[in-house]
DNA sequence: CGTAGCCTTGAAGGTGATCAATGTTTGTGG
DNA sequence: CCACAAACATTGATCACCTTCAAGGCTACG
């Protein structure tokens, strides 16, 4: 028996998230069973596109973006990943899974890893974890649908749309509500399918007005009505 | 006991569905307890975006779009769901589910109803048929994907994935695939994210040099590498 | 101190949307 | 069975949003 989680010292991590809720230690315990901490710095990846899928990975701490090579060689951004996201889980049900997307690292991050036959043994039959996976990707695919709404939108509304979906959080504090993960102007691009520049224009007319700012690369939303206003806006 | 499925005669379709694949008579007439046979005529509607989620659905003969209302009060079109394709299964997860889309038939279409208490009892717990489930979701999902990466490119990379997509069937014949479902151009539009307008225009184009005929409304693509290539055309 | 990555601004040009008008097919009710 | 409405297809002209290209500034890091 090598590698229990009590040992890596990250149960407490694992217990905190809303997939093991309800579980005990001892059913997170085998669940997890040989699994392995990986770290990962800024821009490294976890997994390649199209490379032979045989882990799947549950964020520890940090972020990772999931992106698809476009056929012009640029990267389109499908997903952001944060603590407690399970990651290409679901593809595990296939024979032969290959993996449908890169993930990359955010910043510094740690990610377990799992193996697949871990997911076929333990997960699989478990009915209780299923249903919180398919929870987890429901939320993700029905984000993924929105954002598919917005295509004839002005970018203007996909991008409103894209920060507010990413403040899925606290709606306790009025206003000021800051992004949790620093984005660049060139990761928004690739998340919206626009340009680096467009971007650029848009987001300066916001701060301009006095709708958002932007420190570093950390973006906080000063009137998330006016933003949410544009997300609708039909021209 | 009301409602067997062997008294609606519909046990011989069933076992010839994907999803069904392995499991015995008896399996499958426990997993479809109490279920009714849904009718629709041309445009009717299964269920409703934003509807409370009661039951989901599969699909015995014809053919549903999934649709979203978008901010114009227009229709996006996520998905072309076939015979034997299971629909708003995975939101049967959630608590209190609503459905996150529209059902939509396409010409006479019938449709398997199926409650979610049912899904909760006999399918949640029966790692296989999940497993089935999953696959045909992380090809949905992946197929979105792909749509999503191509959104820089120009509108003749769109249409050309969007057809090439809906004939994941038989490579046999080289030349003159048929594409299974009659589209309109709205239709396309609405898939795409486009105007008909651009869709006409560039539809047309391909007639004239012959690369597709379309006759009443059924699409028939008659050089297939020359849409391919038009995928990845680079404008 | 130079390179690399990110951010910014300006000018020009194109793809596709919008608007408008008309033809064609389908379906429905008198 | 015809007439009218509704849905779908088509073509042209105009225009705006966004991309592309180009150039430059800023900060971090080896």
């Amino acid at each position: 028996m090598s590698n229990l989680i009590s040992k890596l010292g990250i149960l407490p991590e694992l217990q905190s998230f809303s997939l093991f809720e309800g579980f005990t230690d001892q059913q997170i315990e085998l669940l997890c069973k040989d699994v392995t901490v990986k770290v990962t710095r800024h821009k490294e990846s976890l997994f390649q596109f199209k490379e032979q899928a045989e882990h799947f990975y549950i964020i520890l701490s940090g972020a990772y973006k999931l992106t698809r090579p476009t056929p012009n060689g640029e990267d389109s951004i499908l997903h952001f990943a944060h603590t407690g996201d399970v990651i290409a889980a679901f593809i595990m049900a296939q024979p032969q899974p290959i993996y449908p997307i890169t993930a990359i690292s955010m910043g510094p991050s740690r990610a377990l890893k799992i193996h697949r036959s871990n997911y076929i043994e333990n997960w699989k039959n478990n009915g209780d974890l299923i249903f919180k996976i398919q929870n987890l990707l429901s939320t993700r695919m029905t984000s993924m649908q929105n954002q598919r709404a917005l295509s004839k939108s002005p970018l203007q509304a996909k991008i409103a749309s894209l920060l507010i979906d990413l403040i899925d959080k606290q709606p306790t504090t009025v206003d000021k509500i800051t992004i949790p993960i620093p984005l660049t102007r060139k990761e928004i691009a690739d998340s919206v399918g626009a340009s680096v520049e467009s971007i650029i224009r848009i987001m300066s007319e916001w701060s301009k007005k006095g709708l958002i700012t932007t420190e570093d690369q950390n973006i906080t939303i000063i009137k998330t009505d006016k933003i949410i206003e544009l997300m609708n806006a039909d021209y």
